[in-house]
DNA sequence: TAGCTAGCAGTTTTT
DNA sequence: CTGCTAGCTA
C-alpha cells in the first residue's frame, strides 16, 4: 500500500477517541516543517519499459546486465539516463549505493569511459572503500585493474590530497608534493608547541580550533570571560608560515588549497564527476565540484535532504534549492524504501510533514511503533537488560540489536549496566590513534623519516614522554637553535641527529634512531617493496622492554607495520618513498593504520550508538533511549535558525533504522540537566493509531538501582560524626546517605560529598 | 600566588 | 545544572 493511501485511511481514525493522549497534548505548531521540499514536477519520472536496455547491456557484459535485472524502473531510469547533470533525491533506505554503483559501471563498461577519467567523492572511507570494492568484484581476476585507475575514488578529502600532490603550482603556495596531513590531534599539539617556542599569550588553550576559526571567519578575538585581546591573530600568522616550513596541511587546508590550485589552473578534467551523500557538502566542497566541472564533464550527484544531520559542521541546505532551479539539472527520485516495515516507515515519514514527499514502503505492515515511558534511564537499561536477554534466547542475534542516543553522555550508565548485567555490548564510535601511543609515536617516527624538515614531528619523536629521551621545552629549543645556528645541515632532521650527538651522548638507543632515520629515504630508494621497517628502526629496542605495556605496544606496532607493507605492495606507481608517503597519507586521512580493509567491526553484542553515527546502518531491533523534549530536540542556549528542523530529521533518521522493531523511550524523571517533561513533542506528528504506548514506570523495578560495589556496604558515615578533610578541615557529619555526604566545616559551612569519591578522614 | 567569582558554553563527528 | 577559566582581590 502506498504511503498515501496509508495516511488518508489513518487521517479518518485518528481523532476519533477523545482519551488523554499526552503526545497530542502538547501544541501541534510547535513542530518546525521540514523546510526544503522539492515540487513533485521537478522530478521526471521514469516512462520507459528498461527491458531491452537491460538486454542490450547483458549481451555486452552478462554479470551486469544480471545485476540490473533486480533493480527498480526508478533505478534504471538513473543508470541508464543520458542526461549531463542528474541530481538524484533518494529516500532513506532506497538503495542509493547500489545505483551509484551501477552507474558508474554502466558509464565504464557500456560508455566505455575509462575509470580514471571519473571522479567518485564520498564523505567517509567506509563508504569510498565500499564503492571501490563493489566495482571490483565486477572484474575477472585475470583483468588485474590497477590501483591508479580508481586514483580519483575516494573521500573529498583524499581526492583534493592527490588533486595537491599532482598539481604544478603547488610550489607556488610553499608545499612541496610529499606534504603530510595533521589530524586535529596532531594540529592541537603543533598549536600548542608554536604558542610554547613563541612564548605567546593565547587564553584557552583547549578551544583554540574554535578561537581560531571564530577569527578567520568573524575577526573576534574575545572568547567567554575574556576582557583583554590576546595573541591569536599572531598564532593564526605563525601556524600558516609554520605549516608552509615544515609541509603541513590540516583537514581544512585540503580543500581550500586545492581550490585555490584548481583555480589558477584546472589540472584534471574528468569526463564524469559523481558525488554521495550530496547533502552533506559544505560552500567549499560544492565549490570543488564546480572547479571539477568544466567543458565537457558530466555531473551525478545521490542525496536525501531529509537525512541532512550535519549543517553544524557546515553543510548548507541551499546546495539543493540551487539546483531545483538551475533547469540544466535533471532531477529524479527513488521513492522505494526497501528497509523498514510500513507502519514504521508511515510514522517516520510524519516527522517529514509532507504531502508530496511521497515516500513508498515495499514491506508488509509489520509492527508498530512502540513508546515506553520509564521512569529514568536507570530503569530503561535493567528493562532493555531482560527484554535483550529473551530477544537473544528466541533467536535474535546481539548485533541486531541497538540502542540511540542523542548525546555520547547518555551512554556511560548503560555501559555499566550491561557489563553488570552480562548483555555483550559495544559502543560504536572512532577511537583516536592517540588512543594508542605507540601508534601515535610510530606514525610521527615515520613522517619524521620521510620528511626531514618537519621539525614538528622530529620533536614529537624524541620528546615523547613515553618513547622518547628529553624534555620538551623552551630550555630544549633554545640550545637546539644555539647549536644550530653555528652550522649548515642538509636537513632539520640531520641537525637534530648532531644535536643529540654533542648534548645527549649517552642516549645511544635515540642517536641510532635518529641515524636510522636520517638514512631512512636513501634505504628504501636501495631496497625493493619489501623492507623490514621494525628491524631497521630498532623499535624492539626503542618500545623500551621494561615498560609495562611493552608487549602490547610491539603487538600494536607490528600489526601496524604488517598493514603498512601491505599498502606499500599494492601501490604499482611510484618509488618506495613515494609509497610509505601515500601510505602515511592514509593512515592520517583515516585516523587509524587498518588502511587496507578498514577497521573490523567483528566483535558481537548490542550496538550502542548516537543517532549520528547510526546514519547509514540498519537493524532488526531499535531502541531510542531517552527521547525527552529538551533531549530530542536537544536543548540550546544559542541556537541556530535550523536548529530545529535538523533535530527533526534526526529523529527521522533515527525511526528509519529499524527494520522490523522501533522502541522510543522517554523518562519521567530524567538525569539530563536539559531534559524537560514528556517525550519528544516531534513525535505529536505521528497519529496515534501508528504508536503503542506502554508504561514502564512501576515502583518494585525503579528500586533496582544501579550501584557502585563499594556502596554496597552500610555507610560507614554516621550523623555527628567528627571528621577531617583535606582542603577544608575538621567537621562534622549532617547526614549520611548512600548518595551523598553531608559535612558542616565552620567557616566552609556545609559541603556535600560522593560517599566513593569523599577524601574524608574519621577523626 | 592562591582563592574567589562572574560569565559563558555545553550537544552531534568525519576527514 | 556542570565545568572551565580569565581576571580580579587579598
Amino acid at each position: 500500500m502506498s504511503l498515501k493511501r496509508l495516511h488518508r485511511k489513518l487521517r479518518s481514525t485518528e481523532f476519533e477517541g477523545n482519551e488523554f493522549d499526552p503526545i497530542s497534548a502538547f501544541e501541534a505548531q510547535d513542530v518546525p516543517q521540514q523546510s526544503l521540499v522539492i515540487p513533485k514536477e521537478r522530478f521526471t519520472e521514469p516512462q520507459e519499459n528498461y527491458a531491452h536496455k537491460i538486454k542490450e547491456v547483458y549481451a555486452r557484459n552478462s554479470k551486469l546486465g544480471q545485476a540490473l535485472k533486480t533493480l527498480n524502473n526508478y533505478q534504471l531510469q538513473a543508470v541508464f539516463s543520458e542526461d549531463r547533470k542528474v541530481l538524484l533525491s533518494a529516500m532513506v533506505g532506497s538503495g542509493k549505493t547500489t545505483v551509484l554503483t551501477h552507474k558508474i559501471l554502466y558509464l565504464h563498461f557500456i560508455k566505455a569511459i575509462p575509470l580514471s577519467e571519473m571522479v567518485v567523492l564520498t564523505f567517509t572511507n567506509k563508504a569510498a572503500r565500499e564503492i571501490r570494492e563493489r566495482i571490483l568484484s565486477f572484474y575477472e581476476e585475470s583483468e588485474g585493474i590497477q590501483s591508479e585507475d580508481l586514483r580519483y575514488f575516494g573521500t573529498f578529502h583524499s581526492v583534493a590530497r592527490q588533486l595537491i600532490k599532482e598539481h604544478p603550482q603547488l610550489s607556488e603556495l610553499g608545499f612541496t608534493p610529499s606534504f603530510s596531513i595533521m589530524d586535529k590531534e596532531a594540529k592541537e599539539e603543533f598549536l600548542l608547541r608554536l604558542i610554547h617556542t613563541h612564548e605567546l599569550d593565547v587564553k584557552y588553550h583547549n578551544k583554540l580550533d574554535q578561537r581560531l576559526k571564530l577569527y578567520r571567519n568573524e575577526k573576534q578575538i574575545l572568547y567567554a570571560n575574556m576582557k583583554n585581546e590576546d595573541d591569536l591573530p599572531q598564532l593564526l600568522e605563525i601556524s600558516r608560515k609554520e605549516k608552509q616550513a615544515n609541509n603541513l596541511m590540516d583537514f581544512d587546508d585540503l580543500i581550500s588549497i586545492v581550490n585555490w590550485l584548481l583555480k589558477q589552473e584546472c589540472s584534471l578534467e574528468a569526463k564524469w564527476v559523481i558525488v554521495d551523500e550530496f547533502q552533506d557538502c559544505n560552500p567549499e566542497q560544492v565549490q570543488l565540484l564546480n572547479y571539477l566541472s568544466v567543458k565537457d564533464s558530466s555531473f551525478f550527484a545521490v542525496g536525501d535532504p531529509n537525512q541532512s544531520i550535519y549543517a553544524w559542521r557546515g553543510s548548507t541546505e541551499q546546495i539543493f534549492e540551487s539546483y531545483i532551479t538551475d533547469t540544466s539539472c535533471r532531477m529524479m527520485r527513488l521513492p522505494l524504501n526497501y528497509r523498514s516495515s510500513g507502519q514504521l516507515l508511515s510514522a517516520a515519514a510524519c516527522l517529514l510533514n509532507d504531502e508530496r514527499n511521497d515516500l513508498q514502503a515495499t514491506r508488509t505492515a509489520g509492527n508498530k511503533l512502540r513508546l515506553v515511558n520509564h521512569f529514568d534511564d536507570n530503569q530503561e537499561a535493567f528493562y532493555y537488560a531482560s527484554q535483550f536477554k529473551s530477544l537473544h534466547s528466541s533467536g535474535t542475534a546481539w548485533e541486531q540489536i541497538a540502542i540511540l542516543f542523542r548525546t555520547r553522555q547518555q551512554i556511560n550508565l548503560f555501559e555499566s549496566i550491561f557489563s553488570k548485567e552480562d548483555i555483550p555490548f559495544e559502543v560504536i564510535s572512532k577511537s583516536s590513534l592517540k588512543d594508542y601511543p605507540a601508534l601515535f609515536w610510530l606514525k610521527k617516527v615515520l613522517l619524521a623519516g620521510l620528511q626531514a624538515n618537519d621539525m614538528d614531528s622530529i620533536l614529537s619523536v624524541f620528546t615523547s614522554s613515553d618513547f622518547g629521551c628529553l624534555k620538551n621545552g623552551k630550555a630544549l629549543l633554545n640550545a637546539y637553535n644555539k647549536f644550530s645556528n653555528e652550522k649548515t645541515f642538509n636537513s632539520k632532521l640531520e641537525a637534530f641527529t648532531e644535536f643529540l650527538k654533542f648534548k645527549y651522548p649517552k642516549e645511544t638507543t635515540h642517536i641510532k634512531l635518529a641515524n636510522s632515520l636520517l638514512d631512512f629515504q636513501d634505504q628504501l630508494l636501495k631496497t625493493s617493496r619489501q623492507f623490514d621497517l621494525y628491524g631497521y628502526l630498532n623499535l624492539d629496542e626503542v618500545l623500551k622492554p621494561i615498560s609495562v605495556h611493552y608487549t602490547e605496544n610491539v603487538c600494536q606496532v607490528k600489526q601496524a607495520i604488517q598493514e603498512l607493507d601491505l599498502y606499500i605492495q599494492k601501490q604499482s606507481f611510484g618509488n618506495n618513498i613515494e609509497a610509505y608517503q601515500a601510505a602515511m597519507g592514509q593512515v592520517s586521512l583515516e585516523g587509524h593504520f587498518q588502511i587496507n580493509t578498514g577497521i573490523k567491526k567483528s566483535q558481537e553484542g548490542v550496538r550502542l550508538l548516537t543517532i549520528h553515527a547510526a546514519k547509514g546502518l540498519e537493524f532488526d531491533h531499535v531502541f531510542l533511549s531517552g527521547a525527552n523534549t529538551g533531549l530530542i530536540p536537544l536543548n540550546r542556549k544559542k541556537a541556530g535558525p535550523n536548529h530545529l528542523q535538523e533535530e527533526k530529521r534526526l529523529l527521522f533518521v533515527a525511526l528509519t533504522r529499524a527494520k522490523n522493531n522501533m522502541e522510543i523511550a522517554w523518562h519521567s524523571q530524567s538525569s539530563a540537566w536539559n531534559a524537560e517533561e514528556g517525550p519528544s513533542y516531534f513525535l505529536n506528528a505521528i497519529p496515534s493509531t501508528l504508536i503503542d504506548r506502554i508504561e514502564n514506570t512501576k515502583p518494585e523495578i525503579t528500586i533496582k538501582k544501579f550501584e557502585d560495589p563499594q556502596e554496597s556496604n552500610d555507610s560507614p558515615w554516621k550523623k555527628g560524626m567528627k571528621i577531617r578533610h583535606p582542603k577544608y578541615g575538621e567537621g562534622t557529619v549532617i547526614s549520611s546517605t548512600d548518595k551523598e555526604i553531608l559535612c558542616e566545616f565552620g567557616k566552609f559551612g556545609e559541603k556535600s560529598f560522593a560517599p566513593q569519591w569523599a577524601t574524608l578522614k574519621k577523626l
